[in-house]
DNA sequence: AAATACCGCTAACATTCGTTAGTTTCTTAT
DNA sequence: ATAAGAAACTAACGAATGTTAGCGGTATTT
């Protein structure tokens, strides 16, 4: 009768929530069984729910601690004194570094959200479609200061945060530039764009 | 006794995979039942299998039709004689304009695909990352050209596609921007990025 | 050492799932 | 009109799912 192993800092429900994050991120939420994460901390299934009340309430925990992550960043960015470009620039790379460094989770609030029930659901649906309003307003800012082209917020929005969601492929392929390169070169990008444009204007 | 409503051009068969593209990219391919489809078709789940082999086989249709109508357009792309930056530009709008036209197969293909088994999961995966080389090898040329930036060309793949796959965000969402200004948008920030390269030279 | 809360186990439950068998009904061709 | 084939139906299957009940052992507190 092998119990669930803790350190002093992490509790038997969160080494559950870590061993979910990394099942739900290989085989999906709802093609993950209680069984599988069983076998994954080694332990009958029914012993799980000595620690927690359902399967839901897994995809609650990851989703909304993500979610509170990066809304806790957006405030800070916000208050700041700086430029549009710069405040854009601080939230890409903290976006970059949570995919990089809480993969799982990120990944799993990023695409499995749908499977949360009402009032979860509608929950984090409204979380997340404030956040891209306040990161378009920051983009319509640059664009008011002319720090930034004249394109549509949304849709800016929209691209940096997918292109940052491709961060997934790059955990997994096996010939990886280092993070800290990867992190330049999504910021050049995005930021930059791909043209060279010095050579362009000559 | 309703049966399928087909016209000339669609099978019956084609009618169930049109209308699992739309379940399967709302609920998810394991979240989605043999039996809500039945529903959406108007029929009981048996009857479907007059028509279909099992559920698993709607995955590979739905799968492979994307993905060989990439891989053609990339045949196509990469004969013609022009530069780096117009054969990127000319996959970009592409891709852009098939994940408009056909969202639901193309979500469904981009996010599903793992629910393939083998051998068509291999088959899958390998046809997408050699798709992925071919779009690095433009990249590539084009860095040596000095048409582009000195980046990493498979991160800047990565970028791309990811990015696109953000339309679907566009596509639910209720005040749109159109379909052609979406894609001027995606295609300027893109290759060109967001900052405002006049203003930052001056 | 005894008491108590904790935690894991086995067994089983009600559902839901994809799918098959067998039958009936509708459409089409002769 | 009738035979033949296509396509729908009902019923049911076995497997897998999330979860609960109840019991037994283990660690912790007194």
């Amino acid at each position: 009768m092998a119990r669930i192993k803790t350190n002093n800092h992490l509790s038997r429900k969160d080494v559950i929530v870590t061993k979910a994050a990394a099942l739900f991120r290989e085989k999906g939420f709802k093609a993950a069984s209680m069984r599988d994460l069983a076998e994954a901390v080694g332990v009958e299934a029914a012993s799980l729910y000595n620690h927690i009340k359902s399967k839901t309430e897994l995809l609650h925990e990851l989703c909304f601690s993500v979610a509170n992550r990066f809304l806790h960043k957006m405030d800070e960015v916000e208050a700041q004194n700086t430029t549009a470009n710069e405040k854009i620039e601080k939230l890409l790379r903290f976006h970059i570094n949570e995919m990089i460094q809480h993969y799982e989770e990120v990944y799993v609030s990023d695409r499995e959200w749908k499977h949360l029930s009402d009032p979860y659901l509608s929950n984090f649906q409204n979380q997340r479609r404030i956040y891209r309003k306040r990161f378009a307003a920051i983009i319509e800012l640059g664009i008011r200061n002319n720090e930034i082209k004249k394109i549509d917020a949304a849709t800016a929005v929209l691209i940096i945060l997918h292109a940052i969601s491709g961060i997934e492929s790059w955990h997994r392929s096996v010939q990886k530039i280092s993070a800290v390169e990867l992190e330049e070169n999504m910021v050049t990008i995005l930021v930059g764009g791909l043209t060279n444009q010095f050579l362009a204007h000559e």
